[in-house]
DNA sequence: TTAAGTGCAAATCATTTGCATGGAT
DNA sequence: ATCCATGCAAATGATTTGCACTTAA
């Protein structure tokens, strides 16, 4: 695993730094989605000083090399995970902020229509979709913005 | 048409400004995804006084009323077009930048399944689908970098 | 050795906000 | 007459960049 990702970074020309080992660690530990913020006070506590460019700059390498994915959920700051398999979804509530995570099965129509019809080969890890949760759909029955909203995103 | 918006804006507590008018009109004359820096620029033609925060609360309200879609394609600005039907969406190729529009067929399978599965009500307009279209993906089997990507985005 | 990578501080830049004024209802 | 909305200028805040110094190779 170690030898591994010295691989991935050598054959990609990348050099193997500590901070890029850290970075990569504090991703490993949780399977939470951490933005560059969080990451970096994290690897302070190994690498105490680990400077905010070098997390974004690590991130960026990571990704590239897609052990790491970034994920916009449309809030302001990207959220890094570990790119694991199988991979996963997530589905981004609109209005509680609440990110649920899916499995990857319900994409496979999608994906194969994509490859086919249009030759594209999609990213569908790093995915987020956004739309309203269970829960919130329920409370928002009574609200009339609300209500229109639900209306005019249902499908086409 | 002009009197439904004015209905719409009034179920929901605004009131029709010019400014609402002419970002809404700015949208509607073509086809493009646009940023606020442009719809500013096009709409002061005819409002010259206009001005960018008008813009962006111009657009928040009228993206809740689902009349506009935001489109983030993780490149800084956010681009926005108008809600029309039927649906649409955007295969944003991560390679060369270009934005193809696909229409909603390919999601009818994702949607049923985000619904019944997981009670999530999709907003699967304002959706952006990254990844490496027909053209780059020929391009690119020769870099090394590149081709670890897309064996690594294969389908989970 | 030496090119790539880091730390630091300053810059960037889309978007947001406070506030006094203006206009839709 | 109300109070929502605008214009302006200043703030915000994540991310990026220039540059001198380090370090992995």
């Amino acid at each position: 695993m170690q030898s591994s990702l010295l691989d991935d970074l050598r054959l990609a020309g990348y050099r193997l730094t500590p901070q890029r080992e850290v970075v990569l660690a504090v991703l490993s530990e949780t399977h939470e989605h951490l933005t560059a913020r969080e990451i970096l006070r994290r690897a302070r506590r190994r690498l105490p000083r680990l400077n905010k460019s070098a997390v974004y700059r690590a991130l960026d390498v990571l990704t590239h090399l897609s052990l790491v994915n970034p994920i916009d959920v449309g809030q302001g700051e990207i959220q890094y995970e570990l790119n694991t398999q199988p991979h996963h979804h997530h589905l981004v509530c609109q209005q509680c902020g609440k990110i649920t995570d899916i499995d990857g099965h319900a994409f496979n129509t999608l994906d194969k229509i994509l490859r086919t019809e249009y030759g594209f080969a999609p990213f569908l890890f790093h995915f987020a979709i956004f739309g309203i949760c269970r829960e919130c759909q329920r409370k928002m029955k009574k609200d009339t913005r609300v209500a229109l909203l639900l209306t005019r995103c249902a499908p086409a």
